[in-house]
DNA sequence: ACTTTGTGAAACCATTTGGTTGTACGTTAG
DNA sequence: CTAACGTACAACCAAATGGTTTCACAAAGT
């Protein structure tokens, strides 16, 4: 079982913040399937390495990612877990929606209409 | 079936970008539940109608929602298939993590280490 | 006919964002 | 020891964002 503290409003803006934007979306797709370090990220990127630093930094602070220190290297890896929060999220949207669907169908269903 | 066009870098973008606030957020879950005008949504936030129309126009430029007309009133819905979108794409990193745990399960299963 | 209501859009402003270059500093390599 | 590498951070800038007020206009109510 995982830390189950219930997100903040402004830890989920952080988090689709950090989502909306291409460039750390890859990121986040490349340290999901392996560790790299910010120079390796950045070497894939046609900007600065400061720049792609600054988009690391965005997906740290809504801990999509986490370094850990290698030496002079950062080493960058995903952390699933809040992912699957965002995840969870949306899913319950979905639910409400469903939720909507079948109070009409009920009010369809009734027979004296 | 829907449209299954495939989503474009920008258009995830918009739809992310709507997510990262929780006024937008707000909207989109009154929506899902039952059909609004943008007045009535107006005056559930403490902010002038023209900040709140501006929400509205962000989460129709990612088609989170739609809107009808019906009189002068603008009658806003949740469009649930862009939202089941965004979530089926976060399934898909998932999925990419878990390729990762299994590649590195089945190393750790190696005989000859 | 006039007024009110609902919406949209423009102009404006402060703040945030996403990029740049430059500097500093610890770590590794020669 | 000195040079090169990896990272962090500051200062700067243009563009985008999120709010405001104001104006315009069509639809509905009186």
């Amino acid at each position: 079982m995982v830390s189950q503290s219930e997100l903040s409003d402004v830890e989920i803006d952080r988090i689709f913040q950090a989502l909306a934007a291409s460039t750390r979306r890859d990121i986040l797709r490349r340290t999901l399937v392996a560790e790299q370090s910010v120079s390796e990220l950045a070497a894939e990127y046609d900007m600065s390495f400061a720049a792609v630093q600054k988009h690391v930094a965005v997906l740290e602070a809504a801990r999509l990612i986490v370094k850990r220190a290698v030496g002079r290297e950062r080493l960058v890896s995903a952390n699933p877990e809040v992912i699957a929060r965002a995840q969870a999220l949306l899913a319950r949207y979905e639910e409400l929606w469903r939720a909507r669907v079948d109070q009409l169908d009920a009010l369809l269903a009734e027979p004296d209409n």
